[in-house]
DNA sequence: CGTCTACTTGACCACTATCAACGCTGGTGG
DNA sequence: CCACCAGCGTTGATAGTGGTCAAGTAGACG
């Protein structure tokens, strides 16, 4: 149903050394951290990168609450972020695609502040935190780059904020859409036509608003001509038009 | 107006060695970088911090755009941070008191992805990055700490974020005045009695509402018996009130 | 095939943005 | 010293967006 996995069918676990994926031959390489190593270090990053098995829908990659051992960089799959709020409610904080490194929000605390599970089936690498430290001491390209996701993520969470502060439904989905589909392509997959890993109820809560009211707009967005949506799949038709609708400079043309 | 700062009137500039401000000697060290940093080595990062003269109610601190150089420490005032959206519309991203270390998310990118500038008079030291970054070659403590604070600056966005997305206009202020009460008393203030440096309108503009619901709910907090505001000069009177309204848990007491 | 959940659509209403008017305060210049 | 002005803050009236409730459809899965 997905795409199928990178990963043998070998019961591979933890050790690197039992599973044919290496950060050298990773596709993600020039997205993911070893982006600024170089070869040498490359190799000692791949050696304290723990491969676990696939994760299935619904399964946790790490859980509020668990001490904050690791960060996980995301091989295939995606996965959700979320906290329970002090009224019990599940707040999806983000979501997270190959690539992208995740757990960062849980340095200098001593527990994870979120959870991620998979939307779908999902392979991490898994980065102790204590060795990745160590790491660091003889690599400021390492320690670089991790600070480098760090400013990512704060500016990701920037824009978001920014989105929620102050845009209306019609441009929270624009935008939204018009995101993931510049994340895809970063990846070498399509910008205009994907497949959402997640629901609308979960694209409602991230976006802060009623499930009816994603439904709605997607059904707007489709009389309208921009978007072709058909269940979880996507086609994005008027790039341009979600790109103005989602409130962004009007003169520069749309991205994608 | 404001109190008064420890800033002597000599015409100092740049260097540490003309300000009589130390790291060591200054009352935020508990708060601010050198929180896990030795003797010797606070004296070390003492080195490389630049203190400069007092800036001015709305003078920048860094403009968005800026070659990203330095980190700032607010050593007294507040400010505001924001980005210039496409639309020409300015958006705070939050605002920040002294201890706080401001220009994080402009790691891994070339230039400062929004501006802060001074919400009254305020002193803040300057941390040149790639002084920060030798020092910390040789420092694995001052590197957690900016580590630590990037978790920190992570988490409360998304604390933000997590408010934004759902709660309505008495929910969020609920939050905001709490939320500013508790900085305020971990640095030694009161957390019921304050002054607000921001105006209405930058609160509205970082909260995400019109300024006259802001008013409105001021005004509604006051005849309700939770707050007493007059004019920038807030007094929470029922901060159990204010923590039910916020959407906090219910069982566990209101912290201040 | 039945059940459960996700999703869609419609009706209604509350909340809050918007528009408008006005008082207040601080700063400026005569 | 006072008049004036600009920007902030408050309050009221109105309208629109989007949340809630309700019902029904479609799709997933055992």
């Amino acid at each position: 149903m997905e795409k199928t996995l990178p990963h043998t069918g070998v019961p591979s676990n933890q050790c690197a050394s039992t599973n044919k994926t290496h950060c050298a031959s990773c596709s993600l390489n020039t997205l993911c951290l070893p982006l600024s190593l170089s070869k040498n270090d490359t190799e000692l990053l791949d050696r304290i990168v723990k491969r676990s098995r696939p994760i299935h829908k619904g399964d946790y990659v790490f859980k509020q609450g668990e001490p904050f051992r690791s960060l996980f960089a995301i091989r295939t799959g995606s996965v959700k972020n979320f906290t329970i709020r002090s009224d019990g409610e599940e707040q999806i904080t983000g979501f997270h695609l190959a690539s992208e490194l995740i757990g960062l929000s849980g340095f200098n605390d001593v527990e994870y502040p979120e959870s991620a599970v998979a939307l779908e089936t999902t392979t991490v690498c898994e980065l102790p935190i204590d060795q990745l430290d160590h790491l660091s001491d003889s690599m400021p390209n390492l320690r670089k780059q991790v600070l480098s996701s760090m400013g990512q993520e704060i500016r990701h969470d920037q824009q978001l904020l920014l989105m929620l502060s102050k845009k209306t439904a019609d441009e929270r989905i624009a935008f939204f859409i018009l995101n993931l589909g510049r994340r895809f392509q970063r990846r070498g997959y399509s910008a205009k036509s994907f497949r959402l890993s997640m629901s609308r109820i979960d694209i409602a809560n991230h976006l802060g608003m009623a499930v009816e009211t994603v439904s709605r707009v997607f059904t707007r967005f489709q009389k309208a001509g921009y978007v072709q949506a058909e269940g979880k799949e996507i086609v994005i038709c008027d790039p341009d038009a979600l790109s103005r609708m989602s409130g962004e400079s009007q003169d520069t043309p749309c991205t994608i």
